[in-house]
DNA sequence: TAAACGTAGTTGACAGTTCACCAAACATCC
DNA sequence: GGATGTTTGGTGAACTGTCAACTACGTTTA
């Protein structure tokens, strides 16, 4: 009864790979967070929902639809809508049409915080990233991710 | 006082890679660790402190260099080897050339726990990502990684 | 050697996430 | 109409990570 010796363990090149796109998410998204939030008192989560409110023309999302965009599970919205709610930044409304359904709306506080933050978070991307990649590590990156994630789609059926 | 017109935003480009960089991220990540949590009881934080103890040849660490390889917080690092040492993965044991440090030592559980991940895990990063990465691509994406990660170290300074 | 400073790790309060379950409103089918 | 199943969202408990204060030891300096 041998051990299943057929592990193909990562290669050092596959490694490096690996470990360098781990760590450089982890790193940009830790620092560009806490840039968000000290500067603008805001989020990370905070600023992906007002993103996509203000995305569409009256600043009103379906719970559901706000969760599918930004892949998180319904009830990590609940709680965080309730918390945005709490510090004024989105307000929750009842859906006529659908009894079940709800609305997060924005409010103008929450308004002010996405324009007071996006020119500054928006600029950080840059400096700390655009500028030390080319346009074409930028192409390749962007492909091998979609490739990627599409294929993660798929096998998720 | 006019705005500050100066905002350069993104490009379609650069927001596609940025977006599918972000979400490739998020999306591997949150697989593979649903993965090692049901598969293997292991949350990916506890294979990733396991794993750098067992690169020791006597797996055992200071808390202080292994906070350092994973850049985490020292608190993170107490709490969670709390937890860990509470479900018998390793222990804690003083150190005696420095009285304020002390080592986290891997212990059989915890080897056998991490023996029993590890083939899975690296098995689902091939499937999931590896196989569906050229190898220049993969080199790209390295090179990248490293170059702006040095650019964040750079400017913490 | 005493004061001051730095370093290693701890602790408790708190924010955020997930999980498992709940409930209400729709939808379908007989 | 009523039984059944599905979709939409809410809730409480458990868990994870962060922040700031704290203890205890070590190092420097005067």
């Amino acid at each position: 009864m041998g051990e299943q010796e057929k592990v193909r363990w990562l290669t050092a090149e596959e490694q490096r790979a690996w470990r360098g796109f781990v760590r450089l998410h982890e790193r940009l998204g830790g620092r560009l967070g806490r840039m968000l939030q000290s500067e603008s008192n805001v989020s990370a989560a905070d600023f992906a929902v007002l993103v996509h409110l203000t995305d569409t023309p009256d600043g009103r999302q379906r719970y559901q639809d706000l969760a599918r965009a930004l892949e998180w599970e319904k009830s990590r919205m609940s709680h965080h809508i309730a918390r945005m709610a709490g510090r004024g930044m989105v307000v929750r409304e009842e859906c006529p049409e659908d009894g079940r359904g709800a609305f997060v709306v924005i409010t103008d506080t929450g308004r002010a915080a996405i324009e007071a933050a996006a020119p500054r978070h928006v600029e950080a991307v840059r400096e700390l990233f655009m500028d030390h990649v080319t346009p074409s590590e930028l192409r390749v990156l962007a492909e091998l991710s979609e490739r990627v994630i599409s294929k993660l789609d798929e096998d998720q059926a």
